[in-house]
DNA sequence: TAGATTGTTAATCGATTAACAATC
DNA sequence: TAGATTGTTAATCGATTAACAATC
């Protein structure tokens, strides 16, 4: 049991290190260390054994890491060593994508409902889900317990849904809708705005 | 003219307060303060007049910034008084999402052109463009000079793709595929990663 | 064993915050 | 003018890197 806090940008590489060591997994690798997954991830090797040795002592000396093994550990820091149900909020082109993506699953993720105030596209069936209606939102996150969303929704609308989401006691929100977000402190957001990820790009053309 | 070196985390945010800056404008406000602007992104004013001061003294004592020359400073800063032209290569999902997006041009940035390696994606109508074969993707990027593509392909051709990105003279790539990816240090590369970010998130549930 | 690589400490580097004189 | 808020300095805080003893 570790009581010290952990500083959040060590919790934001482990997916980063996650995904590589998947990957070096699916090639067959068994085992790595910390200079090759740096080199996979573009970060030095200190930097790797201090995050990873925040948790425990995972590696061997001389060896390195067992993948599967380090894999193990990282998904149970991170909890997705379980199947998190994840809603969907805003059923436009961004909702669709989403909807449709294979990559959730074995990731600790299942899209389990979708939802729009559109007439239009209520009803509308989108891979297995039917799109719901967003004034029954809330009350099927509280039935269902859901904890983490998405919302690919305008920006206009986003704050509105985003404290009708917070009060149904959803924890997590990845905001697609390009403006800052309002919420309490044990509420967590992670935004995606492809204009703004472009911009902090432009600057050093 | 400022000859220090901006750092990187700096840069970063300025994309976040122009959008900020964006939607006050949208409701008409004409002047903010570095604390108001904080608080609709989230930041101390101190870090915020930090920031804005790096680049010049935009703002004026005892009144703050004028939102129409402080966005245009940003705007001057971070290259995007100007129209970006950007190609999507792959046109699965994701693809298509962003090729429809509305919300590029305002910000700097027009979806020029989309590729895809698919013969039954070749040739399909999105939005007002016409996939095109990738095997004429490095030469369309040279005729036309980009320096800017988002890579939206499944992760195992990623890197030869952004292989072919980069030797054509692309700069700047926003990644959705789930890898991490090898670059020369004068390209920048964003990522974007719906599972990842979600793992950001489920640590703190 | 000899070579390799971890976990950890101390040193360095960088970023954030607090405070306030300057001034609109 | 009086109040407000900037730009900037110094202090604090936190993160990264370098180095190496421990050990597989």
């Amino acid at each position: 049991m570790n009581a010290e806090k952990i500083p959040d940008v060590i919790i934001a590489r482990l997916p980063v290190y996650l995904r590589a060591l998947q990957r070096m997994s699916d090639s067959g690798v068994k085992t790595t260390s910390s200079k090759e997954l740096g080199d996979h991830v573009g970060i030095s090797a200190a930097q790797i054994r201090k995050d990873i040795s925040q948790f425990g002592e995972f590696g061997k000396q001389g060896t390195g890491y067992s993948i599967p093994y380090l894999m193990d550990k990282l998904r149970e820091i991170l909890k997705v060593d379980r199947l998190w149900d994840v809603i969907i909020v805003g059923a436009g082109d961004m909702g669709h994508a989403l909807a449709r993506y294979q990559g959730f699953v074995n990731r600790g993720f299942v899209v389990s409902m979708i939802f729009d105030n559109d007439p239009t596209k209520i009803g509308q069936q989108i891979g297995s889900l039917v799109v719901e209606n967003a004034r029954l939102m809330t009350e099927k996150i509280r039935q269902n317990n859901i904890k983490v969303a998405m919302l690919t929704i305008p920006a206009a609308a986003a704050q509105e849904v985003t404290d009708q989401l917070v009060e149904a006691g959803v924890k997590a929100i990845l905001n697609y809708a390009p403006i800052s977000l309002n919420v309490p402190d044990d509420v967590k957001v992670q935004y995606i705005d492809p204009a703004t990820h472009l911009q902090r790009m432009t600057y050093y053309l």
